[in-house]
DNA sequence: GACCCGTAAGAAAACGTTTACGTGACCCTT
DNA sequence: AAGGGTCACGTAAACGTTTTCTTACGGGTC
């Protein structure tokens, strides 16, 4: 007895207005007279109805799915949830889902997950992949020929549509703003290069503008991007002869842990040690003290990385010129983490 | 020139393989005689071809698309993306697809935004609305027959599927915390109740709490969720003839924007003020003072929607008992931003 | 050796759309 | 008044699957 209720196809809205289905799909899609009686009548019995076209029988025929697949490293850093949530703002806005997927920064992740996306039939891709310059997936995907645009990656080669900002620069002047508070010995803490092309050219700026400085670089200090508790990777840090006075982390939520680390150890930020971010995540203004930090537009980036993405998908060939690196401009945010170089060695308090 | 790759479909594999396509759909979905030479011959074909099953096409006969639609307020809340990560890892380990939106704690948002994934043929829907107990929207999808579980919200009807934690009970025992550290005066400030149910059940624990232990209740200051300065708001509440000595935030990210403003109003929490905040964002215990709050699993939260989803979306009829709010257990950290209550009346600091 | 049964595989009809093509009806031109 | 052009609409064939029927075949049983 209990009539599961079978939504209406266009086949029942053709009836009910007793026109031909192909009226309708007209109607659907704007391309019927917009006065006529017959389109009058299948718009009445839409209403009716609360007809509304099934995307899978569409996208069969059109081979597009209005949707595109999204792929970040992990969500729990709340820089790839917001330029998530550009994505998705402009995603909507121009009638597109978004199939979302995360790889935990594992590599081997990738290639299943974005095979998983494409299998769903998106119409194009947005991606922070671990190495974006010589990659295996996307050059299969640049073989297969599908739209893709790269986040937060930075390839070096042109022909690569991404959405980013100009790390190497960043880091630049994060050196040379720790040099001018006096800072001399500068240390860097990364996550996994492997794991991370624009972990590397952050490092790559900091390098470049060390030896500009006639600094001597330390060797970077690679961290696991999850990693929560670095105490052990700072009391190394610091046990060197000549330890750094100022720590340069590839990211805010490296930044964060570093600090935590610092408290533990009982050395204060920035008396004792000075510590800069990346990204600009927001809660990291609310840390005392204030972390100072390169932000990026992550929501505006989100956004930017579908408006190229919506070029590509429609403009077949032309849009040839499109494929090539977008540099966003950041900004500095001057934090309270900053302060001038401690002239006396510190000795680490023995807490554990 | 330029021949445009095709992929290759049921047709192609069943052409090389010699057989029909009925063949090669048994294979695929492993219908087929696991060991005839016929199955291997397409086995075969399949992997030469890098065949991959359209979903689009198999969606529109079987009704059914491996996708389930997300839909949270936002994910500038870690609490919101953790969940989002929970849903995503079950669902990619149940070979389901994510198709995620926003509401940006729009309620007129809502309506549209379930409509938008339902017309990509969802097979069911994770949902964070702003009200769960007699809302329009939830009522049309019962009558729809369409599966879905509440995420964070609680409802109070028995018959709708839920996650969440005792909301009540966990509000009862911030309550418990602060006055048995000597608290009488306890504020509550919390996010719009039209904007979430939840809210305004944390009021409802708060409120039971005081009035049981003798206290009297503030009128709880409501903010918008995405108010980041509250400095205001806080002055405001200060200059109340008897002012709280804590208050009690309805969501850790609020309770960071309060101690922002306490900041800014040279309030020093706990000395001053304690607060509490309700979530647990992993960043917060990284805040100094670390932030005591109520604990809420949230990856598992999400893993378990999905659990319960798909429950719902397989089992059609006896799965009736599962339309139940389900409570996980929430636990309380003890961080620095509890302290006894202040005797003499703080003056605040002329900062604006 | 006739019969039946189980199993393997093919034929064809759906699923809900879009769209190329066809067919009238109408109007304008000469 | 005949011809042609435009327009509104209908017919039917796809798109890539799954699935219900068939059919064919190879043994087993009596």
């Amino acid at each position: 007895m209990s009539s599961v209720k079978t939504p209406p196809t266009i086949r029942t809205v053709a009836a009910r207005a007793e026109v031909s289905v192909a009226t309708v799909s007209r109607v659907v899609n704007g391309l019927a007279p917009p006065h006529s009686p017959a389109t009058q009548r299948v718009r009445e019995a839409i209403r009716e109805l609360g007809f509304r076209p099934n995307r899978l029988g569409r996208g069969l025929k059109t081979a597009r799915s209005s949707t595109i697949g999204l792929m970040i490293p992990s969500l729990a850093n709340p820089v790839f949830a917001g330029s998530v949530q550009g994505v998705q703002a402009a995603a909507r806005a121009a009638g597109y889902g978004v199939l979302l997927t995360a790889t935990n920064y594992d590599k081997s992740e990738e290639t299943e997950a974005v095979e998983t996306l494409l299998s769903h039939n998106v119409d194009g891709l947005i991606l922070t992949v671990a190495k974006s310059d010589d990659s295996e997936l996307l050059d299969q995907l640049d073989e297969r020929e599908v739209a893709y645009v790269l986040l937060y990656n930075q390839p070096s080669v042109r022909h690569r549509a991404a959405v980013t900002v100009d790390n190497v620069a960043a880091a630049r002047e994060v050196v040379e703003l720790l040099k001018s508070y006096g800072h001399h010995r500068i240390g860097m803490v990364a996550g996994q290069f492997s794991d991370s092309d624009r972990a590397r050219l952050r490092w790559l700026g900091y390098d470049d503008a060390m030896l500009r400085a006639g600094l001597e670089p330390d060797p970077v200090i690679e961290v696991a991007f999850e990693a929560t508790d670095l105490t052990g990777e700072l009391r190394a840090a610091l046990t060197d002869p000549d330890p750094p006075t100022a720590l340069f982390c590839s990211t805010d939520l490296i930044a964060v842990a570093v600090m935590g680390a610092a408290t533990r150890l009982g050395i204060q930020v920035p008396r004792d040690l000075s510590v800069v971010g990346f990204d600009g995540i927001a809660m990291t203004a609310a840390l005392r003290p204030q972390l100072t930090t390169i932000v990026q537009p992550t929501e505006t980036m989100g956004q930017e990385a579908f408006g190229l993405l919506a070029k590509l998908m429609s403009g077949g060939e032309e849009a040839e010129a499109l494929r090539a690196p977008l540099l966003l401009s950041h900004s500095l945010r001057r934090g309270e983490t900053v302060g001038p170089a401690r002239e006396k060695h510190l000795t680490l308090s023995s807490r554990r």
